[in-house]
DNA sequence: CCAGATTTTGTTATGTTATAACATTTACAT
DNA sequence: ATGTAAATGTTATAACATAACAAAATCTGG
């Protein structure tokens, strides 16, 4: 069973309330923050609200357009710094197959997650299912390789958009 | 079942005969080209000998080293020419994670590869399970989504280098 | 073989993504 | 308050990739 139908990060498009997803993301943020002992500093929640806001994933230099636009001057290590520290918080992930980066919506636990990405819409949406990661997990124990992390990147269409291109 | 024990991209290292493994490569992109009426040039099969002589992924710059040493300058579109022809006749896959290319073990046919990538020795196993991919393919269909290219590559330590970190 | 079309390669410039190195400021703990 | 650690600012550059156009090589039909 796949959460792809109740998460954040699904094709469904504008048909949800994202200004309030992208609060509770920020909020959930605070709290772990918070308990970790982590310091959700101005600039990381900004860079984080940034990549909420973004239905898409973002790119680092995007990023950095969007934070230079008040006037202010921001350099590309500040917000690689942000994106690191949000990295290690696992507040956000990052495409490997598209050098961006989006929102993780359950960042509480470390998980691995597959990452459905529609070259049409360009939406990313975040995958579990547990009996596949078990069937993974177990394939790659057997040759004796300890995996430390997992780049699991599936491209094409999503559902929307393959309706969208019938009509 | 993996043929993980009977590839070239194994982590077997220098235990097997590495030269007759490239001369075989060379051997059978040339009669696959051949049979597609694709035109392995000689630029283009002095990349794939470079990505096969190395056993680890190899950097696009880094075989633009390669060419330029023999005192001809090679510019980076000539190597990205030669990678994009390698690539779209499966003869070369692209690792997502490290930006490097690996010779593909068997291009005659097309198929999704799952790497292993050890951080320790740098090698990328190409492991192939009919199972996982069934099983993989299965949850992407049922989830309606069109999967055109996959992304599969897990990073960790590879069994030799487990051993060699005890010893 | 020749002329035109197509493919491949050369060349120059530039775009995009990411990090090194070191200075300064801010926050924290005693 | 003061020393220490963490975070940020700043400058420069490294690493990866492609656009645009010119020249050369190869293929194809007459």
């Amino acid at each position: 069973m796949t959460d792809f139908n109740n998460t954040h990060l699904s094709f469904d498009g504008h048909s949800h309330d994202h200004k309030t997803c992208v609060s509770e993301a920020l909020k959930s943020a605070r709290s772990l923050c918070e308990t970790r002992g982590a310091r959700l500093t101005p600039i990381r929640q900004q860079v984080l609200e940034l990549i909420w806001n973004c239905h898409k994933p973002v790119g680092a230099y995007d990023l950095l357009a969007s934070l230079s636009k008040d006037g202010e001057k921001v350099a590309p290590p500040t917000v690689y710094r942000a994106l690191d520290f949000l990295l290690e918080q696992g507040l956000i992930h990052r495409i490997e197959s598209l050098n961006a980066y989006v929102g993780c919506p359950h960042p509480e636990t470390e998980h691995s997650s597959l990452f459905l990405i529609c070259r049409t819409c360009q939406h990313a949406a975040e995958v579990h299912d547990q009996r596949l990661f078990q069937k993974l997990s177990d394939t790659i124990a057997g040759i004796g390789f300890a995996q430390e992390q997992q780049v699991l990147e599936i491209r094409g269409i999503c559902p929307d958009c393959q309706k969208a291109d019938r009509s």
